[in-house]
DNA sequence: CCAACGCATCAACCAATATTGTTTGGAGAT
DNA sequence: ATCTCCAAACAATATTGGTTGATGCGTTGG
């Protein structure tokens, strides 16, 4: 079935969310040393497994990381992709030069 | 009183929080144009009064907009710094290439 | 074949956020 | 002083998001 095609804002949306959480960040930060498994993250970060596999969805779903099955275990990775793409949306959003300020309500 | 020093994290979270949302999206991107007051924004969004009020507020508490009171109107702006800051948080998320492949649970 | 393991998914619950309508307060204007 | 207008503050409700514990499914080792 087709798969809905989202608009620059919702896409901005979904990767913003994905970054505004502790939880999340604490597993990004640990990925940045290389992939780790689903069972690393639990005792690292001391958290329960369902907890993690939820949040790990949000920021799959985000294209923040990717997974790689391997035998029992699902290995976790940053996409770096991604982090081109949030920085290619913060240029973006960036307020544009203006000589004359503009007013309203005159 | 003292003002609570937020941690790298805390920042962060508050900063991807601020722009994780539709209608705090399309004011930052009316905003881009120059210095708006909340009437036209309540205009242009189709939005009721108290709703901006409180999208403005957490844009300003995150530091992504100011404000500018002049005779009975309010002008708000975008603060170019908050996305520097948020250029240099993404910068520091990015994975750092590793030779090694590292695994766990091997 | 079966028990143990690693992970995803689900439902239920609780906490945090957003929306709406109303109220309050400050700044002109008359 | 009073009236009007703009915007923030407040309160009540609705919605979303995160946590937890239980369940299910594929994989591995005995």
């Amino acid at each position: 079935m087709a798969v809905a095609v989202p608009s620059r804002t919702e896409r901005a949306i979904e990767l913003f969310h994905a970054l505004s959480d502790e939880t999340r960040l604490e597993i990004i930060e640990l990925l940045r040393k290389g992939e780790r498994c689903v069972c690393e993250l639990t005792d690292t970060l001391d958290a329960a497994q369902s907890r993690l596999s939820f949040h790990l969805r949000v920021l799959k779903d985000a294209g923040i990381v990717s997974d790689r099955k391997e035998g029992r275990w699902v290995y976790y990775a940053l996409d770096p992709e991604a982090f081109e793409e949030v920085g290619t949306l913060v240029s973006g959003m960036k307020p544009r030069a203006l000589r004359r300020s503009e007013v309203c309500c005159a």
